[in-house]
Parts: structure tokens; sequence; C-alpha cells
DNA sequence: ATATAAAAAGATAAAAAACTCTTTTTATAT
DNA sequence: ATATAAAAAGAGTTTTTTATCTTTTTATAT
């Protein structure tokens, strides 16, 4: 479904999310950790994410990771899109170069339905979404 | 979300179950050119379908891959656990270890019914039920 | 019986994804 | 000003997936 990237990708930003709620900043050992991801590969990929400005950043000492309220807007399809781009939202699940109404394969309609609600999935959470469950111990990032 | 493995197989075992409706059997070169998959690639993907009794080959001058009425029943989820294994069953879509009722990924809830859809979907579609469709041009295998 | 055409099997190669290590840059506190 | 701690950048490795090539086996037709 997603990449390995997509999954850690997500799993840190609700995790810097909720860690930058009262305006600290996360280390990337720290989000390694909480979301039980490799730390180099983490690194990678918030520095990816920095760069398309799903987040924020600072060097140096007491540096990190962190979230304006601009960031906590931030859907998991924004995301998805810049970790694992379009092809969510646009391959065919046969992998058919072409595949629409008029040119279907053979579960273009059955799938249609399903992709609708993956993507109204991802379009509708947005990370600040998830602040106030994981508090409360409603959900978790790490098994 | 399927393997290029996953694609290949399931639109090599519709073009197959196409053609065998007379009785005759089909080349690997004849499945890969009317998949639009890679020769020898696709045979090796046949090869573990046919290890696994989804499909029948025979050897020699007029051999080939066919099926009978049993392997019409194949679902797509015979073929998909067959080639991708169960994955799609068990993981979880940010992939935690474990990921239940209980103790739930940020999107656990909500990804349950699409899983349950997709499950749905693969598990009531056989390969026998695609070949009316086909034939009135109402899919396509290669676009 | 023999030649042949086809799949089966085995081995290898290329590309992509996942992951790691090292060096550089830079913000901050002292 | 300097030391330090942190991210950024760059380069490299490993593993997995995708794909290809070669040899072997075997069913069939002649």
């Amino acid at each position: 479904m997603f990449s390995k990237t997509c999954e850690y990708g997500i799993k840190a930003m609700i995790f810097v999310a909720q860690k930058s709620k009262d305006g600290s900043r996360v280390g990337i050992k720290e989000i390694a950790k909480g979301t039980d991801a490799p730390e180099h590969f983490v690194a990678k990929i918030m520095q990816e994410l920095g760069r398309k400005k799903l987040v924020h950043s600072v060097k140096g000492p007491n540096g990190g990771f962190y979230m304006d309220q601009f960031d906590l807007q931030t859907s998991l399809a924004d995301i998805v899109r810049a970790l694992d781009g379009n092809s969510i939202y646009s391959d065919c699940v046969l992998g058919l170069k072409t595949c629409n109404e008029k040119k279907p394969c053979p579960v273009h309609d059955q799938y249609r339905d399903i992709k609708k609600n993956l993507i109204k999935m991802i379009e509708e959470n947005t990370i600040g979404d998830f602040n106030n469950k994981l508090d409360s111990g409603k959900f978790f990032l790490v098994n």
C-alpha cells in the first residue's frame, strides 16, 4: 500500500506533532525510538519533508523538528504525495498503463469505490487531528 | 497494493481462462503478449501458480497452460495469497507489528472498512467470472 | 524411436527500495 | 569568539523485487 518510507514518515509526523504541542522540538533519535524506525532512514525522510515544508526544523543545540499551527493542517495525503507520489491516485490496481471508465481493467469498477474511500481517508485526516486521541491512549505508534 | 508479480499473475490467469474455454492451451509467449508482461518473468509466475495447482500445464508440442472447470473457481484472493502471501489480510497500513482493536494504529478504525471491501473484492471474484465480460469487450487486459 | 516444441528449473543480472555511515553546515548557549 | 549539538547533505551498502538468460526435462506428433 504505502512504502516503508511513507509509513515511517506518517508516524514520525504524528510523533512530532504530539511532542511539539508545547512549542518544544524533537530530535531524530527521539523520533526514531518513538516510532520504532531506523534512525538514519527516518532522518532522511524528515529531511525530505522539511524540504517540502511539511515540517520545520532548527539545527544546533536544542534544535530539532517541530510543527507550527499551519503544519498541523497537513493531511496524510500531503505526506503520502510528498513521499510516494501520486501513484495511489492514478495507478490501476492491475498495473495497466491506462485504465479508465472507457477502457477499464477487469476490476476497475469494483476498485473505484475502494480507492475513493482510501483517498477520503488520507485527505480527511490531518496531523493535528491525531493530537488529542494520542494523548488519551486511544491509539499507538509502536507496539 | 499488489506486487508486479501479482499483477502479472492475475492478468495471466484471466487470459488463460479466456483462451482455454474451448479446451485449448496457451503458450507463455502468447500470455506475455496478451497481457503486456515480460515473457520470462511471467513464465516464472505461471510456474509457481502451476506448482500451487491454480492452473494446469502440459509440456511439449501443442503444450501450454490451461484451466479446467475447477481451476475456474480460483478467486483473485487465491492468486494474491499464492504470490504475495497474506500481507493484505494481516498487515497494518502503517506497518505496526501488531495493530488490532485493543492496540490500534492511528488509522486502524478508518482502514478497517476499506480493508474489508478490498478483501471482499478479491474473495468474491473468480477467474471464471471474468470470462463473459472479457468477450464482450467490457474490459481489457492491455491498454 | 526420434525430433520437436513446450514448460520447468536454475543461475544470473539489473533496478529499486530500504537502510547506514561519514562529513558538512549552522543555530545556540556559554 | 568558541564549542557543541543538532540537522543537512552526500556517498555507500544491503536487501528485495523485477527481469533475463541458459540448460534441462518431458509430452506429443511424426
